[in-house]
DNA sequence: CCATTCAGGACTGATAAGGTCCTCTATACC
DNA sequence: GGTATAGAGGACCTTATCAGTCCTGAATGG
């Protein structure tokens, strides 16, 4: 499945959350609070609060303790590859145990006729995800307001209906 | 992390073996039996099976029931990118619930900033994967011989002792 | 007819992720 | 100075998924 965690997910959502500081209004100024994100993207409060740990250890993210503290971005959004993002919150990017600089090796690495030969499939990949900043999955939040309205009350999980 | 799971990283070697039938010795012949390829590579011999029996539902092995029965490829390994042993294996690459194709929707999609930008990392990602082949990540495998006598008789699952 | 080998599924244990909560510290406002 | 707010940093549990094994059945060759 190739698939990246939920956290990172979330993350993406929260710094482009985060690059939008006219669309929180007035609750949120130049720093965003966890229970501000959270209500403004419909994530769980404290699951923001653990992203936005996370980017902060990460250094993608600014922190401001306190009353009125908050969150603040860094960088700009077009300076934040998905790299980073994915990298801040999962790690290095290593597809397999045996993508060098992830520690633990294989067991079976003596027969492996593929030893090594991860490295640049793993390096195709970052650099894929890599020229892809927050910026440009940014985009499609323009339109976004169109989208809403279309949404009907019905079904579970419906999202073809547009 | 963006770690695939170990089952393809198994399929790979697997597929690798496949295409070296000259390396099988005499007990393999033109197809190769889950056992045969079990001690070849050092995968044990179940997984082997469910790895081969995953690979041909996909198309990417041909199987021969019966005795004298086994395994043989399909397509030769620089016909096999490494997308489609990851397609068999771990189902299409989706690295997020958004992402078209893999059906179940995300909860918070009506707020989500980011609706459907995943889909280009995607493709990003499948292109990278989609280029190359297994016949490149077997290259390697030829200095293998040179590596192995540099193994120190430490570690604890080591296995190379033939 | 029997041995071999794949097909297909069920089952179980281990591992990791997802999510919640608690306590502590820092800051702003009264 | 006191109090409310808000992040820091962990501990914790729950759940899902993966990895691995095994069993039964069907096809094929000798």
């Amino acid at each position: 499945m190739l698939r990246l965690s939920k956290l990172t997910d979330y993350a993406v959502v929260v710094l482009v959350r985060l690059g939008q500081p006219d669309a929180a209004g007035d609750a949120c100024r130049d720093v965003q609070t966890s229970p501000c994100i959270a209500a403004a993207t419909g994530i769980p409060e404290p699951t923001v609060a653990k992203v936005l740990k996370t980017l902060a250890s990460g250094g993608l993210v600014g922190s401001q303790r306190g009353a009125r503290g908050g969150y603040r971005l860094l960088r700009p959004l077009d300076a934040i590859p998905i790299a980073d993002v994915i990298a801040a919150i999962d790690g290095p990017i290593a597809l397999t145990a045996c993508v060098e600089g992830s520690g633990n090796g294989c067991s079976t690495e003596s027969l492996c006729p593929v030893r090594g030969r991860w490295d640049p499939v793993n390096a195709a990949i970052q650099d894929a995800l890599g020229a892809i900043t927050l910026a440009d999955m940014q985009e499609a939040a323009i339109p976004r307001a169109f989208r809403i309205p279309a949404l009907p009350p019905s079904g579970p999980a419906l999202r073809a209906a547009e």
